[in-house]
DNA sequence: TATTTTAGTTAGTTTTATCTAATTATTGTT
DNA sequence: AACAATAATTAGATAAAACTAACTAAAATA
């Protein structure tokens, strides 16, 4: 199977809701991903085993420094992917469902090459 | 979860490896993929069953038209990723395998908005 | 205060796609 | 002919990531 596809959607949900909202719960994530709260909780219950996230007595949820690492670098990707898409002509649900899945399939290289490549197209 | 991710890789594989053996059998795709022959068995299995893929005595394994349709779909979306990539100064195993995991991840729209932009900058 | 709603958890199920181990059948070798 | 190697299959195991159903606990409300 692949990597760590669920443990990053998880972690830029929880990035993109914490830009948005004063503080980010499980039922929030389940929400805005289309999970049950259960499945949200077992994942969030292996986010914290591995120090990606951290929970409050209340059920806030806050990105460790790890967590927010691996957050940053999806949130990024999907960015700049999607905004892409969207100048190609791309209709912009089908650009933003596509970013999310490319997202997480491109290795550090290729993506700092398509970056590299796209902003220097975009400013010139 | 994913799409058809796996089924797409396996018809891609008798695709590849079509063109360069005079026939393919399932322990072909076993060592060209790096599985177990039993992996490769269920899901030829399952792609029988599918209509993608028909089976002689032998053990000859062909794509049907379904089958080829898909196999070229995802082989060319293979080919111009990974020769884009490199041509951005992308490592050639790197781009081969982040080739591999992109090209199931597109859109139609995604994909052909893609090829146009990069056919366009390529020829200019 | 009693009841309902909301949030979170746990246990057990399902699906997918791999694996190992064991079996069969065919082919090749001595 | 006997044995070994190759190919394919089957049954059962495992792991990941979702699910349902049932539960607890806390908060909101009538």
């Amino acid at each position: 199977m692949r990597n760590n596809e669920s443990s990053e959607d998880y972690l830029e949900t929880i990035l993109m809701l914490s830009e948005v909202k004063p503080v980010v719960r499980s039922v929030d994530i389940a929400n805005e991903l289309g999970y049950k709260k259960s499945s949200v909780s077992v994942a969030m219950k292996n986010l914290r085993e591995r120090n990606m996230i951290t929970v409050t007595d209340e059920g806030y949820i806050y990105l460790t420094e790890d967590g927010k690492k691996i957050a940053d670098m999806i949130y990024e990707r999907h960015k700049l992917i999607s905004e892409w898409l969207i100048k190609l002509g791309v209709d912009k649900k089908v650009a933003l469902e596509d970013a999310c899945k490319v997202e997480h399939d491109l290795s550090e290289e290729s993506f700092s090459a398509i970056k590299k490549y796209i902003l220097g197209k975009t400013k010139a």
